[in-house]
DNA sequence: GTGTTTAATTATCACATGATAAACGATAGC
DNA sequence: GCTATCGTTTATCATGTGATAATTAAACAC
């Protein structure tokens, strides 16, 4: 008959002491980053209103130690966050897209080749859609980052790659534009990631088909957009009564 | 100093009777049917793991009368999803992909036309990503109809409207290829429900880039697809020797 | 009106949750 | 080896949860 002690490592103990509890005392800093990166992988597979004793068995360690470390469970879940979205975020990815001295067409393509590793991966966009349902800001912020600090800039470099001189903000066929091919790269991670349907997709050509429409589209749209765009601008700084003379 | 009694409807009465709960008995059926309908809109927007104390309070009853008419809490949540999914399914969608009168094009325009708007609202998207994320079978039952009677007929019928003959099952690259319009006017759903940035994003040009993106790509690179896959079924069919002599 | 049926209520259960306080014991400095 | 520190534990709290039983009252038949 086995013992059922959970202390019970298998090692034969002449001297079987009633409580030998062999907890491993760590660094603060060390635990805590510790905590932080597994109540990631956890919290991603469970989903946030996952119990903290539950998260606690998974670190192998007790419950009330979680609150020694974070104040409370949303804390918790906020460094959780911030590991996540902050934690992976590349500068690169602005740099490759603005270096004019490659056609959009290959920066493109390196950039995408970065940053989808970055995030094709279960633990990225479980917590992205998590986060994303429950209307978190954290969440809003990184897709304003998406938008301000790669799609936004995608959009104006290909502008100067058409040979367009123009100050005016991004129009919204041209933001949707670059949208559309960020979305059809992106669906590729879903269906990966979340529907779990393949076992990896093979996004090279998805990737390829997504900048090929993009680049295509872009021609055939974007200076007519710009031209109207600007036709809208001259016409504003007209005076009304310009109109009937 | 106004009175808090919950049932004071404001209407000046004579006798204050100590406890005039006004409840409304409605027929069982039809009492089941609206607490369905709006457990599905609470759910959608709270999640699945939100109580039923605050389910009932928005419903407009009290909690216990949910377990009158469902087993469990997970009895009602799966009256939900069938409600969504199976209340949402157009047998129609399939007939429209697979008319051959028509070009191909006009017959995907048409389809994501009734498609999107069944789909591509707050409830269903909220709804499908929650239960996604829970990893339930009924999403991945969606996706496998999704790929079954939508994606691999279009890729059939892709065929067909190329002049292939062949009848060996749908390559990878033809349903890739067939994934990735679908994953790109999808995205714009999430856009516009999950993300919530745009108002309404303008997906006529998504849908009309999307389609043009896979009939080019499709007319492209499934004709070489398929002659790849009949050449290896060839080469199956041969008995090894074959290849020596 | 009176009585019967049963939809909906109130009161309550056992259990799980986030969080706190007190006790314990692994490690470092001497 | 002894002691002080503080990382980690056990024990516990108040509250919230899904679910049940007993009670009340709205609607219908006569």
């Amino acid at each position: 008959m086995k013992t059922n002690d959970p202390a019970d490592t298998g090692e034969p103990q002449a001297t079987a002491k009633p409580n030998p509890r062999r907890t491993v005392r760590m660094a603060p800093e060390d635990r805590k980053r510790d905590l932080v990166e597994k109540a990631a992988n956890f919290f991603s597979e469970e989903g946030f209103e996952a119990g903290t004793r539950q998260l606690a068995r998974q670190l192998g360690v007790t419950q009330p130690l979680i609150f020694r470390y974070f104040a409370s469970k949303d804390d918790l879940i906020n460094e959780v966050y911030r590991k996540v979205y902050v934690g992976q975020w590349q500068d690169g990815w602005n740099r490759t897209i603005c270096n004019r001295g490659r056609p959009m067409g290959d920066r493109l393509h390196d950039f995408y080749r970065s940053y989808c590793p970055a995030i094709f991966n279960r633990r990225w966009m479980r917590i992205f859609f998590f986060a994303g349902l429950k209307g978190l800001d954290i969440n809003a912020r990184y897709l304003d980052k998406v938008r301000d600090e790669l799609l936004l800039p995608i959009a104006s470099e290909m502008r100067v790659e058409l040979g367009l001189h123009c100050d005016l903000p991004i129009t919204s066929e041209e933001s949707e534009l670059v949208w559309l091919m960020h979305g059809a790269v992106f669906y590729q991670g879903i269906r990966e990631q979340i529907y779990r349907s393949v076992d990896a997709v093979d996004y090279d050509m998805a990737l390829n088909a997504s900048i090929d429409l993009y680049l295509q589209k872009a021609s055939q749209v974007i200076p007519d957009a710009v031209a109207r765009a600007e036709a809208a601008q001259v016409q504003k700084a007209v005076p009304r009564l310009g109109l009937i003379t």
